[in-house]
DNA sequence: AAAGCGCTTTGATGCAGATCAAATGAGTGA
DNA sequence: TCACTCATTTGATCTGCATCAAAGCGCTTT
């Protein structure tokens, strides 16, 4: 909480990062200028909580820039994490007093904020908000219930090949890398993080990474830089299949 | 696919059974009579699948009656259940082309179908419409969550007291007794059913049963009605708890 | 350079739940 | 009543992952 922290936030909507995927995407100029009016910016540091569950939510924000988590804990400190917030995504809930989920920056993270009331009166005053939130919930339950399927069912190789494949994926999505062959990313969450993710321990991330390590599909440089040499081969250890893609 | 299939399927919106908690539950009137226009009712039979996964879905719809399931499956035929219908929910994405899950009727079904592009119109030209839409897919995606949590970090016993835990409150909600004691019900699933959904074998889910039947948490009169002597303490057997409730 | 710290890897062992297999109802129809 | 089917229970065994334990990096601090 010092000068760092109050860095150059975008300060108007007009060349905002996430001006075309987050809440606000769909909206026109002056439902913009609107929305300006009500939104403040905050930042918090890598590892600090930004809403504990149970906690009341008077505010809804979107992810401007880092990565969040959004988690789930049983009393004896089990733990789940049950999304990934990256920028654009959405915080909160329109129509709810409390937040049911941990939320926690994992890296800095700057959220675009808007005090509840005012935004429910203007999610009612501008259609475009609610038809863009409504589109965004959907995909986040599609991508809830792929991963559902992910918990129950698969075996802790083919786990870490999904997460892997996601993340590379995402990574490929915006560095447009479309070689459909090499990939190259970095890990943005420590093997506890993914162990928490999957629903494994750390012990067995750590294992299974190396052995796929052994077995040729991915190589690492350090710990968190990750080469796929065959992004295919990922996808059919991953069961995602869909067809590896890779002609045979 | 007889005559009994064609049986009284409410004709108008006036005294459906879902008219107040289905998609439709925040309209107008008038805004009802324009729905009215554009929907039809389809039965299913227990057993038949509603939708396969990929295929083009041209309409959606609400549950009227019965219950259906939400599945999805890996090619070497692991399912896991995704979501359970009940009567109101929605079924079906606006602004997508073909379904991602498996839907299937577990009993007679009959569901309120929209052809989907009027739909998406409507969706359009009657906010309310949209506006319900999202505040029922946030709270499925609020429930999603909470089974990722089962599925990844409970053990067979907790996952089988929370969804006895589910099924019960749901009933009890229904018949209104509120005595936060004893509660009974009917199973509506199989135990392979139940397996699917809580990401366990059928042999492991029955083994859990009687296990919890010897302790005395529940008590069974043939194979499918339960009662639950304490509802606080299943709830502790969840590890849901939030305070069994009871007490001590 | 040494010491300290967080993250990660690797090893040894145990157990919850899967798998394989068989027996026991509870309907349903002839 | 007797087959026949399908759901369920129960038993025996196996195994994937958790658990417990100890090093091994790659940092930063001094």
């Amino acid at each position: 909480m010092s000068k760092m922290e109050i860095a150059k936030h975008p300060q108007s909507c007009e060349g905002c990062p996430i001006r075309h995927r987050a809440v606000c995407a769909r909206c026109e100029e002056d439902e913009l200028a609107q929305l300006e009016q009500i939104k403040y910016y905050r930042s918090y540091q890598a590892g600090q909580p930004i809403i504990w569950s149970g906690d009341q939510m008077d505010f809804v924000a979107s992810v401007v820039s880092g990565i969040a988590t959004l988690t789930q804990t049983l009393e004896d400190g089990r733990r789940q994490m049950v999304g990934l917030l990256l920028p654009s995504d959405f915080v909160g809930r329109p129509g709810r007093a409390t937040a049911a989920f941990d939320v926690t920056a994992r890296t800095d993270v700057v959220m675009c904020c808007f005090r509840k009331k005012p935004f429910e009166d203007m999610m009612v005053a501008v259609p475009h908000i609610g038809q863009r939130l409504l589109e965004m919930t959907l995909d986040e339950l599609d991508a809830a219930r792929e991963w559902m399927l992910l918990l129950g069912r698969k075996t802790a190789r083919e786990k870490i090949a999904s997460l892997l494949s996601i993340i590379a994926r995402r990574d490929a999505g915006l560095h447009l890398k479309e070689a459909s062959g090499k990939i190259v990313f970095d890990l943005p969450l420590t093997r506890e993080e993914m162990a928490d993710y999957l629903g494994l321990t750390l012990e067995t991330v750590s294992r299974q990474i190396s052995a796929l390590r052994k077995d040729g599909v991915i190589s690492l440089d350090g710990k968190r830089h990750v080469t796929v040499p065959n992004f295919g081969v990922l996808l059919e250890v991953a069961g995602d299949d869909s067809d590896g893609g890779m002609p045979s």
